[in-house]
DNA sequence: AATGAATGAGCCTTCATTCAT
DNA sequence: AATGAATGAAGGCTCATTCAT
């Protein structure tokens, strides 16, 4: 059985297993174990391939982190100006492969996770710094640099806010949109609002 | 030195042992002995107070939702109409207490753990209904009923992701407002915009 | 059962019952458990009072060599003049305490560790600077500086020599003196000709 | 690249491998997958040609125990009358190849080991019997039997000595002769004293 | 009222060893 | 001839928890 070239197999099927893992038990209290066991292979071989439990939850980070900034570069390559493009971060974020339950449950273990591990928080901040220049960037081009900055605050934090929301929802606690089309529009509709609000500079009119 | 009655002076020394610990650590990782010595006495004592780690965390959990609930139900009897309620409701979810690094550490540590632990979902749901009453109440006094549930809805998500993008933030990842008084007034603004764009029903005017 | 200073008596077990483990075992490829278990204790309350594997081990050659130069320090008041305190070196050395079987092999364990591990090394480097000094300060008095340096190093390499084969032998491998008295004998004969073979400088005559 | 008769060559590596990598630690605790990459081969392969990690130390040992005889069976030949063949065992005791760090170091190791190894022990014993009996016969044409088993013992004493200060000395513990030279000086002035000292049988006057 | 003493259980990690190719 | 793949077994260490005082 023990062909050769396994190790990607190998490596991805416990990244995934991690994953779902961590995404039950919504933390990162789980075993190398467990982890190993939901991935069919023994403890050991996790360790051989990754080198400790720290290195498995770091490419499991990266994982998530790297499907997920390569989604919204494909989206962000397909959209229309810059309104667009912003739609197309928003889009994405709540998309099902980012928005399964699971997903998101790894997703917020990781964020506190990087609260106490120094590389997690680097990975975290390269990942949040790309995201708000995305985003700023795009709004920089239809209204003032300050509100742009204001304005992908919220919604970075409407995103973060909603994510977390859905969590807890998906174990019962609260009774917000279930549904990513409902967590898309909520967003959305406070860039109009926040966009409407605003006078694009360099524009003739500005808001009447 | 051991007199009576030192009970409730114990069990609030290790209430507020745990919220530092937590807070400083950024997680439910920290020992039984830590919090103990944090506050002054052994792991041992403690456990006789409490019955075990899970009650510490439960009853240091409670503690946090109930000074929150406190300090709301007192912003909201000297709060002037609907949308003063809401403002209320606002500026106590970033007051100085609530707002503090390690309390919101410890919040989002116990939001994680809710996903995990049945009780402590319990305790968390309690807390969100009535938040969420809160101000779809208000809200319907101001706008209509589906209306309400929404702004409702996102004013709770735009204060999950300020808080946790403010527990990064203070842990260098993000760049949002480190001040109380930014975040208040982005989620002010939400509520201005969100509320200038839907009719009042019942409201003399209403909408045209 | 659990009376209060127990430290003290359970740190001196420990330390007694590694020694023997690793006395009949003949090197340091001991576990933490077999030691706990010949003391008497769980492999935890080891960990507890030591803080480590390595700290027991330091901790039992800390007290191996404390021993040792406390006998040594003794036997050195007691003796008359500066051949009296080599013979005196010597005698210890050979002590039914210093020479037990478990105590060598524990003994030369340590020397092998001090190879890898750069505390131990420090701790019999002290001791053997020490030792060192005795003999050369003794030996100064009766010959010229270069002479005592010389046959204080043939002296050490001569204890250190018997004790590996003395380790060995009671293993049977070597035939050599199985009893002190005879390694004792050998070392002092050697003393007395490398000293009756050099001149004792100031003294007028040297030996006839 | 596998060609056929790589099996003594593929010996030889794996066994100068463990050698020097026995000989950096100091002790015998390195991995088989250690001495297989300092050999440039797979850990699997070691254990193919010998079957097990307790047969490479054996193997290695073997091999240091040949070499050493090796030379001293060259030494011996060359050598003129009994007080030669005592110098030539010396002389090889501290020869460069004999002398150098990792291979003391190794020697070290295995004397240790075989406190606790059966084989390891048996092979010790053949060697070390081997080597007294070339220093007894040697010294039974100079001096009385007696006498003759005592300095063995006290020669052996002495190289074993020096060994294991040598080992420490390169780890900078003690000061002792970093240089053969010295150590080989040590003893040749301990055999001849010893020598001088005690009255040749069946010779002429001997010393009254 | 409070704690030192003590431990069982569990987890991470390492490593010799096996096996199929 | 040689190796990557894989694992069982074992050890160090931590920690919540119990208990007697």
């Amino acid at each position: 059985m023990p062909r050769t070239g396994m190790e990607p197999i190998r490596r991805k099927a416990i990244i995934e297993a991690a994953i779902s893992t961590i995404g039950e038990r919504g933390n990162l209290d789980v075993t190398v174990g467990q982890i190993a066991r939901s991935a069919g292979v023994s403890a050991a071989l996790a360790h051989h391939y990754f080198g400790g439990k720290d290195q498995i939850f770091l490419a499991t980070m990266r994982h998530l982190l790297r499907v997920y900034s390569h989604n919204v570069g494909g989206a962000l390559a397909e959209a229309k100006g810059p309104r667009g493009r912003i739609s197309a971060v928003i889009r994405v974020s709540f998309g099902t492969e980012q928005f399964a339950p699971s997903t998101i449950a790894a997703w917020l273990a990781f964020y506190v996770r990087a609260q106490s591990d120094d590389q997690a928080r680097r990975l975290l901040g390269i990942y949040a710094r790309r995201l708000n220049s995305n985003l700023v960037d795009a709004l920089g081009q239809l209204c003032a640099r300050d509100d742009a900055k204001r304005i992908a605050e919220g919604i970075a934090a409407l995103i973060d806010g909603l994510y977390i929301r859905q969590a807890l929802h998906s174990r019962a606690i609260h009774d917000g949109p279930a549904d990513p089309a409902s967590a898309i529009a909520l967003v959305e509709r406070y860039v109009n609002s926040e966009l409407g609000a605003v006078a694009r500079p360099g524009k003739k009119g500005g808001k009447r």
